[in-house]
DNA sequence: CTAGCCTCCGTACGTGGGTACGGAGTCAAG
DNA sequence: CTTGACTCCGTACCCACGTACGGAGGCTAG
């Protein structure tokens, strides 16, 4: 029923991902991606759905999340049991917005830097330090 | 002229900051924190502004930056030449805005995600990945 | 049908960010 | 003035996340 707009060698998943072909095959041993079976002697083949699991998995490192915490975010998409699935996303959720409240006040701080720049011409220092002041030992 | 609120041995330091000595001295092979000068025999001594950078430094890390870019980062919290402080800060704060935006998709979704489990009680499962997919290869 | 590039699989190596270890010096309490 | 905890410094080690290497087999254009 689902047929995908994408069928392609793992190449060409990677390529279209933009990471190595070794990174697919350590995103499988590590679970984050399923080892598609294949077909007597076949080579395996990937889809579009493949595409946006590694996209995923790149953009959520680049926000601070490390393998395994992607790998419990992707068990929220792929369709979990209802209670368990909110303990997870309630707990990620306070966890992305602690991190947005962060990002907020270092956005501000560089903002007023590039502001000042333009003003003074000089040398300038901002509180960027200050802004994340609040964020206590765990 | 600067009486600070806190003196302490790297010890002290380390349990303010919530890290380990070792993770100090560390930071400041890497240069991302000043190594006092020891007078004569005597222990090296920090202050607060040393706590506030360790925590900076932590801090950051949980929002996806690497020490590398939170030692750019520290230099504009320096006091820098206009030029180039306002060049870096305008790289990092486009770089800022990014993260915000994934990271406030990754929010509706999660929202999404727990708002519908209290509803259905079943099985659910959420446009995670698509909340991302934007994230194109660089 | 074969040359060249691909997949597949295993194992080894590399980098970032720490952690652990160990001997010598220091400091504060008893 | 000793004892125990701590600093100092160097080196070695560890885990996460890949990256490189290399041989065996497949697929496709010439």
């Amino acid at each position: 029923m689902s047929s995908e707009t994408f069928r392609g060698s793992i190449g060409a998943l990677a390529d279209a991902a933009g990471v190595h072909v070794e990174t697919i095959r350590f995103y499988q041993r590590k679970g984050l991606l399923p080892t598609p079976t294949r077909a007597r002697g076949e080579i395996r083949r990937y889809g579009a759905g493949d595409v946006a699991r590694v996209r995923f998995v790149k953009a959520a490192q680049r926000l601070g999340f490390s393998l395994g915490e992607i790998a419990e975010l992707l068990t929220l998409d792929a369709g979990t049991q209802c209670g368990t699935a909110r303990g997870i996303a309630e707990g990620k959720l306070r966890d992305v917005r602690a991190r947005l409240r962060d990002l907020r006040r270092m956005q501000s701080a560089l903002q007023a830097l590039v502001t000042d720049c333009h003003q003074t011409r000089r040398t300038v220092k901002c509180p960027l330090i200050a802004s994340l002041r609040a964020s206590e030992p765990r």
